[in-house]
DNA sequence: GCTAACAGCTTGCAAAATGCAAGTACTTAT
DNA sequence: ATAAGTACTTGCATTTTGCAAGCTGTTAGC
């Protein structure tokens, strides 16, 4: 358990994911089905490799995601959302859509918005079904 | 704008927010109605002066929050939300979602989690009046 | 009008975090 | 046996954060 700040949830919650890279690791893992490190680091948003090695870790001590070996290849790592890493794309969504509004040069579709509005329980679960998959 | 990291809608937001103490400074102003910087300060939370001077300027500068002078008082200057500031209010929730079912001790009452399921639009609604008082 | 207190910062510097670039260890492919 | 793949670790430079003291503008009290 990490040092608490203070008794406030948003505190609590920004201590696991509160920097830049722990919720992008999620949205790899979560929207572009990445799981292994090499993927992070390709992700294109200039990691650097101790900082992505340390992040890895410290989600997986936290239990947001899992570090499986990949059966198949030896030297392969498979990471995956944990059900607690799974909760956070409530967040991601609302992240999205509040950059959808805010950014002039957003890629996010109108339909992207109108099932985030409309259906946004669909829309998780099929993010869920995702990242599991 | 802030130098872009990649397009992404995820990373985008994270370049306003992504840091811990921006969504707390909203937090203090949405949910417990802090105006001033001496009431940040005193929130509880560890926050250094120029930390803070520099966080408040850099959300002023994002057009997240507001800047005013106090008329009646001339040292104080008053922070408020702008719209865009309150488009944040949804991430604030789902964060509290979040930790309320991850924090073994945390302090959010059913009461309120029933209410940001059952009633998120209204709950929502009663933060942005809130926030604007 | 002067002084103290209030309010909101700024500054210099130390500590911590981040990132660069090279290197290491284990595994697989040839 | 060697080269390549994969996932890191390491040393060090750079950047960010935080501490503690101090500064500037305004108000309150006498």
């Amino acid at each position: 358990m990490r040092d608490q700040r203070s008794e406030c949830p948003i505190a609590y919650g920004l201590d696991f994911f509160g920097d830049k890279w722990s919720l992008l690791i999620v949205r790899d893992i979560a929207i572009y089905g990445r799981r292994r490190y090499g993927q992070f680091e390709a992700a294109g948003e200039g990691i650097a490799t101790n900082i992505l090695a340390s992040r890895l870790k410290q989600l997986v001590e936290d239990g947001i995601i899992e570090k499986l070996r990949d059966p198949e290849h030896g030297s392969k790592r498979i990471y995956r959302l944990t059900p607690k890493g799974i909760d956070l794309l409530p967040i991601v969504v609302e992240i999205i859509i509040w950059s959808a509004k805010h950014d002039p040069d957003s890629p996010v579709t109108r339909g992207y918005l109108h099932r985030a509005r409309r259906d946004r329980d669909g829309l998780l679960e099929e993010m869920r079904r995702n990242a599991t998959a």
